[in-house]
RNA sequence: GCGCCCUUCGUCUAGCGGUCUAGGACGUUGCCCUUUCACGGCAAAAACACGGGUUCGAGUCCCGUAGGGCGCGCCA
């Protein structure tokens, strides 16, 4: 039997970082068996569902590398099958109309819970006849839930969940619109689609319980279920806007690598001994449901950070300026700079890359960084260069002259020469070449200097020095 | 309130009755390397929620307590 499995998203938000892990086990999973992971949007909430946000889970999944298999199933379009599955299920008699009004139910809910009874549907119209049905009500249709026993639930993650039946009410199954609720169509789709696996939230625990009623009702297997815990913010609550929750383009935004977000995410619950780095194929053979963890985990963005620093280090100079570029849209602007880089930026960012990717831990950190590459002169120097460049502009004194003499524009070339001079003024290099990065980055940090000067060149470094040189200090 | 789930360093986790004087990673601190910052290397501080059992022996099994989470819709 080949494995089945699926990512089922609501369409009534972006894509965040829960469910893109969620989606990310499933692709695994999938991978890691030779088996198919579908995509099926949960749109059966046709007040909350926007085309929007099918979209935008739609880019969050391609960003991250997650592809999915045929064609994307859209819930509602089948609706129809739904609706047959529940009639079915009525003519068996394990289903039945129900009356009640959303009001009756409102004080059915007020009372149990006043007196400290679970909430549930009582079962009012279970065994009622059907003639009895008030004037004008259009009914809903109910499973009829066994009422002793219980339900088993055998869980990858989980282990083995019981539930007592008399703490399982009937059901919804269809709406009194005729369309399906949630619990019916999912039942009913991941039978028709062969899932065999279901790789979810643990949020969806209980909705596990009641979804296997519902398949025993129908005399359908139930798929091998897997409930992992849920990731929380920082603070250990849930996850809100103001931390991780938000929309997986917004790691892309904030300037993260896919792989990297992807090595953290599945960290997050599982785990292969003491290994942190995944590569994708490592990942694909190891993964495995019974190393996932049953408590929750908070999203710390320290470790994400982290991990992005090492995959850029790895990763292809091209590769990065290509990722720095697609953050131009929404980042040049503010920075002076267009849509794309002007192709003689390009080459010099890729030349200047290999010490840039060493300090950076995010692109957007990357892109800063490459300042003095893309900065119009003359250079507006930050708080730290200011005063580097203030305290030793002296020891300055006669550097232009002997950059110009230089033939040999290479970082040893120039190097050379900054060294030699540093030792006929007596100073240690640090000394000089620290305000000398000041002047030329307008930084106080950047890639080695005589790098920085190479990639720069002999005249725009000479003018830069002279800009600030020649300028007095600022009183 | 009812049901279900969870609880090892600040965080992610290893641990599947003895090898645990509890390991790794991030973060933190110190040192080294060094033209800066990073990277890298070395070192340090840092945890089995609590209480009962079971057992020759418990972080590991059982039961409570406390704390946290999820669910309890004609939402998904």
């Amino acid at each position: 039997m080949t494995v089945v499995t699926r990512f089922a998203p609501s369409p009534t938000g972006f894509l965040h970082i829960g469910g893109g892990r969620t989606a990310l086990f499933n692709w695994l999973y999938a991978k890691r068996h030779g088996g198919k992971m579908l995509l099926r949007i949960e749109d059966t909430d046709r007040e909350r569902s926007t085309d929007a946000a099918i979209e935008a889970i739609l880019d969050g999944l391609k960003w991250l590398g997650l592809d999915w298999d045929g064609d994307v199933v859209y819930q509602f379009s089948r609706a129809a099958r739904h609706k047959e599955v529940a009639e079915s299920l009525l003519a068996e008699g394990r289903a039945y109309y129900c009356y009640a009004t959303p009001q009756e139910l409102e004080e059915m809910r007020e009372t149990a819970r006043r007196e400290g009874r679970p909430s549930r549907y009582d079962g009012r119209w279970r065994d009622r006849d059907p003639a009895e049905a008030p004037e004008g009500v259009k009914p809903v249709i109910r499973l009829k839930a066994p009422t002793e026993g219980e339900t088993v639930v055998e869980d990858a993650v989980q282990g083995r969940v019981v539930w007592q039946n008399k703490d399982l009410d009937d059901l919804v199954l269809l709406r009194s619109d005729g369309t399906p609720t949630y619990m019916l169509a999912v039942v009913v789709d991941d039978h028709d689609m062969d899932v065999t696996h279901v790789i979810r939230g643990d949020d969806h625990l209980t909705n596990a319980a009641r979804q296997t009623q519902i398949y025993k009702a129908l005399g359908w297997d139930v798929p091998q279920m897997a409930h992992v815990p849920l990731i929380h913010g920082p603070d250990g609550a849930k996850l809100s806007k103001r931390h991780g929750a938000l929309g997986v383009e917004a790691y892309r935004s904030l300037g993260y690598l896919p792989e990297a977000l992807r090595n953290y995410l599945v960290r997050l619950g599982w785990s292969h001994g003491d290994q942190e780095i995944f590569s994708t194929e490592e990942l694909i053979q190891a993964f495995d449901l019974s190393s996932i963890g049953r408590s929750p985990a908070r999203f710390d963005f320290a470790k994400l950070e982290n991990l992005n620093g090492h995959y850029m280090r790895q990763a292809d100079d091209a590769y990065l300026v290509e990722a720095i570029e697609g953050l131009l849209p929404e980042l040049g602007d503010e920075r002076g700079l267009g849509r794309t880089f002007p192709p003689a930026l390009k080459q010099k960012l890729v030349a200047a890359m290999p010490g840039l990717k060493e300090r950076a831990k995010t692109l957007v950190e990357l892109l800063d960084s490459a300042y003095y590459l893309y900065a119009q002169r003359p250079l507006k120097l930050d708080e730290k260069a200011q005063s580097l460049l203030g305290d030793g502009r002296a020891r300055l004194d006669g550097i232009p002259a002997k950059l110009r003499a230089v033939t040999d524009w290479s970082a040893a070339g120039v190097e050379a020469v900054v060294r030699e001079h540093a030792e006929a003024i007596g100073a240690k290099l640090g000394q000089v070449a620290q305000p000398l990065r000041a002047a030329l980055t307008g930084r106080a940090t950047s890639p080695g200097l005589f790098d920085v000067m190479a990639v720069l060149g002999k005249d725009e470094t000479l003018s830069r020095l002279e800009d600030q040189l020649s300028n007095a200090p600022a009183a």
